[in-house]
DNA sequence: ACATTACGAAACCAAATGGTTTCACATCAA
DNA sequence: TTGATGTGAAACCATTTGGTTTCGTAATGT
């Protein structure tokens, strides 16, 4: 049976640092592993193992381009961040509407 | 030199499904340790460590009872979750604004 | 044809993570 | 006072994570 996916989330694909400044980066633009890798401290190497989870999340996608591995942002998946987001949006505009209600009670 | 900023930040915090599964839990109401951790199928000390992540991610808040402790959410810190999916947002608002496009070429 | 470039796989490592069990300590109930 | 309950700290463990260096290979440049 073919494992379909053991994929990472996209929960996990975000929380590290470096992997946000890659989707930053990769929003404006197409670019290949090492220019992409010109911006960090860390090894091409370790850039490239950042991209591969992030692509296992499906944030980005990769296209060969001779001897260059191009990556691009692929913001659908945060949509599923956006909508777990929305369950917890109505408790702090709660907040808000109560804080509002105590000023304007003055 | 007291350490004011929170050691753990909120991406880091929600990556973890059983925190996630927390903050869901804690939305509701407030809720003792051992209470709360009766919902897992992990041990008291486990939860209440997953616990103490989220309070340092500014994510629930602890109060002291008697000899409980009992938390619940504190659903600001999303905010700047919110905040960072808005710069995300537009990409794919424009790749649907491309397809509609595309489609109504037809 | 040969050197250079772009890259991934592999082996390896230290630190962080997510879990456990045990223990000590308050607090509450009898 | 004595016993049960609620909890956190500590010590420990296995796995995952984020990084490295080295090496092989395919594509490109000269």
């Amino acid at each position: 049976m073919a494992d379909i996916s053991p994929k990472h989330d996209v929960f996990q694909a975000i929380a590290d640092p470096t992997r946000r400044e890659l989707l930053s980066l990769l929003s404006d633009q197409e670019m290949s592993v090492t220019i992409i890798s010109e911006h960090f401290p860390i090894s091409r190497t370790a850039v490239s193992k950042h991209l591969h989870v992030l692509a296992d999340a499906g944030l980005v996608s990769e296209r060969k381009v001779g001897r260059e591995t191009r990556y691009k942002l692929q913001p659908e998946p945060l949509m599923e961040l956006k909508q777990w987001l929305s369950y917890y949006e109505r408790f702090w505009d709660n907040k808000l509407a109560k804080l509002k209600k105590f000023v304007e009670a003055d």
